[in-house]
RNA sequence: GCUCCUGUGGUGUAGUCCGGCUAAGCAUACUGCCCUCUCAAGGCAGUGAUCCCGGGUUCAAAUCCCGGCGGGAGCACCA
């Protein structure tokens, strides 16, 4: 073939680079060993979700891959949505991921540094204090046009900037970053940098009302922060550019910036926008409903963080738009608490089944088939429950084996079944059914959350609830435990006398 | 509409920067077998991709170039 024939004249061409498997996330180019800073910049205005999750663990991978720091950061610049109850919501939900971070701070505390930054960017000339009103702004920047308070001298500018901290209203003048009105990326004409907000900051209540936005606050943060690499999704793309020139105007330090997908489960949506009436309207219980995105939400559900941890790194850093796989989650989740799991048996739209020749008045059965997880004892006398699917197919003269008991033979069917005990070998070919005994037994109900929004309508049977009988041994666990009911599936036991299906 | 980003099996990705190691690796899903007093976990095997399409460059292209098409995002005094 030809690469034969390259193989015997030009050898040299077919020498290639070492192409090496990679784990985890993607290398940094420029990165340094032990110097990467990295940051986490949630704003607390409400409670942390899986987005959360991925950005999180991303910055903290980065920072661990190269011996750097991660630092935790309240972007906190806006008091109309920011609340002392996501503060700390946020933190609880950082904590239970297990990403470890190196400083916390606030925005919110360097606002008179910002305030100082705002000064500079003004006295350079790169930055001018607009009166106009809203419409005007944006009707000028539909058609790349300047605005009249753009060609202001310094002295008016400043002048205007004092009177920001107590003359103007909200709304009444903004400080706009001269960019490029004619520029093709809408971000870059003139965009704003600080406004009027006229509310109580949960942290600073009314000593500032002039607040930096968004793109002002984080590049002056990352920078004076020393990070080295920001992460953010990809929608911010097109603000890349804005947060280069104000750290240029500024004469300061930039740190890169790099984008990656946002994560969301189809159905799932993790908006507010979308969320909020849910819960307001009581169509989900609150934000820890088992069907939400919520970090709380997925712990009641059984999800374990090292299994989101998991999850993230597979989906690694890319820009692509993905539709995340949960089954991908429960699996990596199942792998992880089938070792801790204590197995019980349950039993669904119960029929009852006697056996007659029943000799047994209490049964000591394993916890867990691999693990020493201790055992329990179930007290018999002959009268079980078995689960109504498995009844269905039974028919008079069938064996089947009661899991850890005996084998037995089905002599009537009816609205209950009779049996008799046959023997107590193991057959491999035989059914084997779970079962309850109908003393004692614990009734629970089953929250089974399913898709929230199909076609994005609200899923009005996204909660499947069923009602079920346990053994008595589940009264004694904790609630927060994670049971494997056998033949059934995996469930956390989230009250006295309710679980919540985690997966299969 | 304009601008930007993105496109590898059912799904999520590796490989793409620096073209040959790989007629595309891993995970998940599915199927079968083994193990097992569970339809779980574990072990083994299998199905499944004309690398969005069309051209071009090259001895050689998923990888480079050009042109299409599909999907997403941004166009706020919100982050």
């Amino acid at each position: 073939m030809q690469k034969s024939e390259l193989e015997t004249s030009f050898p040299e061409l077919l020498i290639i680079k070492p192409k090496q498997d990679r784990v985890g996330l993607p290398h940094l180019n420029d990165a340094e060993q032990g110097k990467v800073i990295t940051r986490f910049p949630p704003e607390p205005n409400g409670y942390p979700h899986i987005g959360h999750a991925k950005a999180a663990i991303i910055d903290e991978e980065y920072a661990r891959m190269y011996g750097g720091k991660l630092i935790f950061r309240f972007d906190d610049t806006n008091p109309e949505n920011e609340r002392l109850e996501y503060y700390a919501a946020i933190k609880v939900g950082l904590d239970w991921l297990g990403v470890k971070y190196d400083h916390v701070k606030n925005t919110s505390d360097d606002i008179e540094l910002i305030y100082k930054k705002a000064e500079e960017i003004i006295q350079s000339g790169d930055a001018y204090v607009c009166t106009c009103n809203k419409e005007t702004i944006s009707k000028n920047r539909r058609e790349m046009v300047a605005c009249k308070c753009s060609f202001g001298d310094l002295s008016q500018n400043m002048k205007r900037w004092k009177n920001m901290f107590e003359k103007y209203k909200p709304g009444e003048a903004i400080v706009r970053l001269r960019g490029d009105i004619h520029s093709e990326n809408t971000a870059m004409r003139d965009p704003t940098l600080l406004r009027i907000i006229d509310e109580s900051h949960p942290l600073h209540k009314n000593k500032y009302r002039v607040w930096p936005n968004y793109d002002f606050a984080v590049s002056i943060e990352d920078s004076v922060d020393g990070v080295t690499h920001a992460f953010r999704t990809k929608e911010y793309e097109l603000r890349n550019e804005l947060y280069y020139t104000i750290l240029d105007k500024l004469k300061m330090r930039k740190p890169k910036v790099l984008e990656f997908s946002r994560l969301e489960f189809d159905g799932m949506p993790v908006s507010k926008r979308i969320l909020k009436p849910l819960v307001q309207e009581g169509k989900v219980s609150g934000y820890d409903d088992p069907r939400l995105p919520t970090l709380e939400a997925m712990r009641r559900r059984g999800i374990v963080p090292e299994a989101i941890r998991k999850f993230v790194l597979s989906l690694s850093f890319t820009k692509s738009d993905t539709l995340a796989p949960f089954e991908t989650l429960e699996s990596f989740n199942r792998k992880i608490i089938d070792s801790t799991s204590i197995r019980l048996f349950l039993v669904m739209d119960p029929v009852k089944l006697i056996v007659k020749n029943n000799n047994l008045t209490e049964i000591e059965i394993s916890n867990h088939p691999q693990k020493n997880m201790g055992k329990r004892k179930i007290q018999l006398d002959g009268s079980f429950y078995i689960a109504g699917n498995d009844a269905e197919s039974l028919k008079v003269g069938d064996e089947i084996r009661l899991l850890e008991l005996y084998n037995i033979k089905i002599t009537r069917l009816g609205s209950h079944i009779e049996a008799e005990i046959t023997d107590n070998d193991f057959k491999p070919e035989i059914p084997k059914l779970q079962w309850i005994p109908s003393q004692n037994s614990a009734k629970i109900e089953v929250l089974i959350p399913k898709v929230l929004f199909v076609n994005e309508q609200f899923n009005e049977k996204s909660l499947d609830i069923k009602q079920a009988l346990t053994e008595p041994y589940y009264l004694e666990l904790n609630v927060g435990t994670e049971i494997q009911f056998v033949r059934y599936g995996y469930c956390r036991k989230d009250s006295a006398n309710q679980v919540i299906y985690t997966h299969k």
